[in-house]
RNA sequence: GCUGCUGUAGCUCAGGGGUAGAGCGCCUCCUUGGUAAGGAUGAGGUCAUGGGUUCAAAUCCCAUCAGCAGCUCCA
């Protein structure tokens, strides 16, 4: 009895991979090659989730197909191992983070080579390697040493920055401090949540509602001095790459909301000084300077500049707002709001972004006291200061136009400001008299009213007019917007690559503001030994509890002190996919021949969580690259598919009220905390699990067995350790194998969708997977034996039929990542050869080079007792044979009005009007037809023959 | 609220203007005391709903409903 055993099977051929070196990248590239890259993994202490190795199956099904196609295929993996985990786990063992990530690694390194991905396991390497960082250093070095030319669109070296006559008379500092302006890497004072209590820093993701993740702590937004790094340069060209690119077009709208770009215009509203009135002398010389002098760039103190995209709205700007950080905002602050305008503006710096831009929160603000001009009219309008502004986008400041913005609208509505609407809805608008009597809001675009000389005008012309009127004025200009933030590039962490900075000291100690990169040749800047990792109760970068002998740098005779933060986990994975195609080189990131034999990533798989930021950063990085000439393509990835996530078991839940009955969900709803309650009696209730015997289908849901009124959720949720309905690969390999994991994950639907599930499912796969070793294997023999069906004659003409068919379709497939399409064909292939009494050692052949890069150890398995003793992972692909598919005789239907009355056989080439007379001479057909008459015959060769008869 | 995706067998999913499919599950029968069995049969579908286009719609178009996911004060 020798039984399909993965058990035995799986290991052994694990072990003749590595040792054959089977699946090491060629050297020399051939004629096409295939990047193969998988999104690489943070090496968490749980291990592998059955999550990963979907993508991983899918992207080792197209390696192993394209390799068996003569294709070059570069398929690496590697390890993002930097990150929050590693680091809070060593703050409360003292262990040291390093060993605890190489322990991970060690863990997912077992795991991945347990599923017989075949990765070119040379090249491996994770982001914590000191010879890896070494380079995201240097990266960060060019980033540094780049500005960005906006008139070629183009980053350059710092060295080319023209110098304006006027900084370069100052010296050499202010040269210096001019170009430190324009690098693409720069500091800058930005918010960071700061925790007292616990005396630390904390990412965005440990901040919950305003109070730290753990212990619940209130966190203050403190600004910092920070790096940043100056993507929003690069936004057009981000918008722009987006066209050629292979994605998912849902990822490409993700990217381009995210860059956000809106065009529009910039006012300047004057400032008024004294009570309304006053102004008329020195707004009438404001006027005339800005009329000769035109539109300047740096505003100065005496108007407030907005950015709107509606400057057709502006005769019904009732009030401004500016964000509680404006940085006018203290000449604006009269002294009689001082004291409520600073109690607000400290309220703001405790929320978070998150929290100021959340949902339908209740509009807030405060007066400063001051006033500007409209510049359409004239009039004087009241300048508020609100945290619905913010203070990072446009200018900081907004006209109001309640009538035609629901934000301002609500404002206004909160605070009794007027509202005037100035744009006439389309007559058939619902709302049309409330809006014109400004009680609605409406902002769409219409005709213009209350808007003086423009009334009657089209939104689009009044726009086009109106900025044209008020640049000639010197009051306005076109400009384009950006949602895109420059990159927050700094964290105050110790598990983290550390910036190749120097700043400058003098003999106290003290900063001069002079800094310099770590020279090349003395990269990488290791981290420092520390005794412990815990929190020293500062604002400051743990890096900062360093000695000295790592703190404190002497060169070229000057005395420098180490910059201390880190850099985020974003930036090791920003890059990653050029080493893996040099990963030893230690003279540079990566080799130019190389770079061009193998970028870009043909194929890039990963979840869909990484749509926007890993994807947006590594574009950026790579495009920095490409303007410095380290890299050759301007897009790094071309092809982008998103696995589905996986969720857990289906699971039958119902609600039951606090006395313990049953509540259809029909009647539960969510109040407004989020609890959910009885739709009618407003009663807490609580979920309850059921089991498969207690419901009952019904229509489209299920409901109680007990009540079939009583409707119960039938849904799979996410695997999370809290919920318990994790699934452990481990444990699936051990009962199933990894051929029958691989199988299931490829199975279970197509790969972007997202699915549940279902271990029974990989139960039926394994069955499949039996029936083919016994489609070749003489199971009941004890000695291991080929079945005696497995003969060395040719294929009968529907064996053929059948074999070619299913090349055909597998090869498709694969192409087309449809996978669990394939595999059903492939189900149907052994269904049919098993039926058969005999079965042509050339078809089983075939079949199993198919089936291999599914299952591939159990494929190199009876490949072997086939008599080969070369790995099936080196066989050539089968091509398919458009003659075996066609049949001599096919059954074709034939409809009567469009419903199918009658099959008759045919053969597959038979014209129209053979159809339409071997359809009439049916007898079933005639019998249908009765004594109607034909009208018309509709005969499509191969398919069908439907008679219109009346 | 906005955007996107999805509604096909009890479940998970293919297909896609012209014959309704796979795996799992289920019924019946057969084989088998190494068996998380195997084999053979069969039942089960108004292709979410309502319109439209067409000789013909599950398929294309429009609307509706339901589910899921993501985003959301960006002026």
């Amino acid at each position: 009895m020798v039984r399909y055993n993965p058990n035995e099977i799986e290991p052994r051929w694990q072990a003749y991979w590595d040792e054959h070196h089977t699946f090491a990248t060629p050297e020399k590239v051939g004629e096409k090659k295939r990047y193969v890259l998988d999104m690489f993994p943070y090496p968490s202490g749980d291990g592998l989730h059955v999550g990963h190795p979907e993508g991983y199956t899918a992207t080792d099904i197209v390696s192993r197909f394209a390799r068996a196609r003569g294709e070059s295929v570069l398929h690496p993996m590697g390890f993002d191992a930097f990150g929050l985990p590693a680091e809070e786990h060593a703050i409360k063992t003292g262990e040291h983070p390093r060993v605890q990530t190489q322990r991970n690694i060690d863990n997912f390194t077992r795991q991945l080579k347990m599923l017989g991905f075949s990765y070119d396991w040379d090249r491996v390497l994770a982001t914590t390697d000191e010879e890896y960082f070494r380079w995201t250093q240097w990266i960060f070095g060019v980033l540094y040493d780049t500005w960005f030319d906006h008139d070629q669109q183009k980053g350059r070296p710092i060295s080319e920055l023209p110098i304006p006559a006027e900084v370069a008379a100052e010296g050499e500092l202010a040269i210096e401090q001019y170009r430190d302006s324009k690098r693409l890497a720069y500091l800058d004072d930005a918010l960071v949540n700061w925790c007292p209590k616990l005396g630390t820093v904390l990412a965005n993701e440990e901040v919950v509602d305003g109070k730290s993740e753990v212990g619940g702590h209130p966190v203050k937004r403190i600004p910092l001095r920070q790096w940043m790094l100056r993507i929003t340069d690069y936004a057009e060209r981000l918008l722009e790459g987006l066209d050629d690119l292979d994605w998912p077009t849902g990822i490409k709208k993700l990217q381009s909301d995210w860059i956000g770009r809106s065009t529009g215009g910039e006012v300047d509203f004057y400032l008024q000084r004294g009570a309304a009135g006053d102004d008329t002398g020195p707004f009438v010389a404001f006027k005339r300077a800005r009329e000769t002098e035109g539109f300047p760039t740096d505003p100065g103190k005496d108007c407030l500049r907005v950015y709107t995209t509606r400057p057709d709205t502006l005769f019904g700007a009732t009030y401004m707002v500016v964000a509680p950080e404006h940085p006018l905002i203290d000449v604006l602050v009269k002294p009689e709001q001082k004291d409520e305008v600073d109690a607000y503006r400290e309220k703001a710096s405790f929320k978070s972004d998150r929290e100021r831009t959340d949902g339908d929160r209740a509009k807030t603000g405060v007066f400063t006291g001051s006033h500007a001009i409209n510049p359409a009219d004239g009039r004087s309008i009241p300048i508020w200061v609100a945290d619905y502004v913010l203070a990072g986008y446009g200018t900081g400041a907004i006209m109001a136009v309640p009538a035609h913005d629901e934000r301002d609208f609500e404002f206004a509505v909160a605070f009794d400001l007027p509202v005037i609407p100035v744009v006439d809805p389309p007559a058939d608008h619902k709302q049309r008299v409330e809006i014109l009597a400004g009680k609605a809001c409406f902002a769409a675009e219409g005709v213009a009213i209350n808007s003086g000389e423009y009334d009657g005008k089209t939104t689009a012309e009044v726009k086009a007019a109106l900025t044209a009127e008020l640049a000639r004025q010197g009051l306005a200009c076109e400009a384009v917007n950006y949602k895109l933030r420059d990159w927050l590039f700094s964290r105050q962490r110790f598990w983290g690559e550390p910036f190749p900075v120097l700043h400058e000291i003098d003999s106290e100690g003290n900063a001069t503001g002079v800094r310099r990169l770590v020279p090349d040749d003395q990269l990488p800047v290791t981290l420092p030994e520390l005794a412990d990792f815990k929190p020293h109760g500062r604002p400051e970068p743990p890096l900062a509890k360093a000695d000295d002998d790592w703190l404190i740098v002497e060169l070229d005779g000057k005395r420098y002190r180490r910059e201390t933060n880190t850099m985020p986990q974003w930036a090791g994975s920003c890059w990653y996919y050029l080493r893996y195609i040099d990963p030893k080189n230690s003279d540079a990131l990566i080799d130019p021949q190389k770079e061009k034999d193998w970028m870009p990533v043909d194929l890039y798989v990963g979840g869909a969580e990484h749509a926007v930021l890993h994807l947006l950063y590594s574009r950026f990085w790579h495009k920095v690259l490409f303007d410095r000439g380290h890299v050759t393509c301007p897009e790094p990835f071309g092809k982008l598919v998103n696995q589905g996530m996986i969720l857990g078991e289906v699971e039958f839940t119902s609600f039951v009220d606090p006395s313990g009955k049953h509540v259809s969900t029909k009647d539960v709803k969510k109040d407004s905390e989020g609890n959910r309650v009885h739709k009618a009696t407003g009663e807490p209730v609580e979920i309850v699990a059921l089991t498969e015997e207690q419901v009952v289908k019904k229509g489209e849901g299920f409901v109680l067995a007990s009540d079939a009124s009583i409707k119960v959720v039938s849904r799979a949720f996410k695997m999370s350790k809290s919920r318990g309905n994790v699934v452990n690969p481990d444990s699936v390999v051990r009962d199933y194998g990894a051929d029958s994991l691989r199988l299931y994950e490829m199975f279970m639907g197509p790969l972007e969708a997202t699915k549940p599930w279902a271990m029974n499912g990989v139960g039926g796969v394994r069955s499949f997977l039996d029936r083919v070793w016994r489609m070749i294997i003489d199971e009941p023999e004890d000695e291991l034996k080929l079945s005696d069906a497995v003969v060395d004659t040719a294929c009968d003409e529907e064996q053929l039929r059948v074999l070619h068919q299913t090349i055909r379709k597998v090869t498709e497939d694969n192409e087309a990542m449809s996978f669990n399409t394939a595999i059903a064909k492939m189900m149907e292939f052994t269904n049919h050869f098993t039926r058969c009494e005999t079965r042509p050692r050339e078809a089983m052949e075939s079949f199993l080079i198919l089936l291999a890069p599914y299952a591939p150890h159990m494929c190199e398995e009876l490949w072997k007792h086939l008599g080969h003793n070369e790995s099936i992972s080196l066989q050539p692909w089968p091509e398919w044979d458009e003659a075996a598919l066609v049949q001599a005789s096919i059954e074709i239907p034939v409809q009567i009005n469009g419903k199918v009355k009658a099959k008759i056989s045919l053969s597959p080439d038979a014209k129209p009007n053979e159809m339409g007379e071997a359809a009439l001479a049916d007898a079933a057909v005639q019998n249908a037809i009765g004594d109607k008459k034909v009208v018309k015959t509709i005969a499509v060769p191969g398919r069908m023959v439907n008679l219109v008869v009346k």
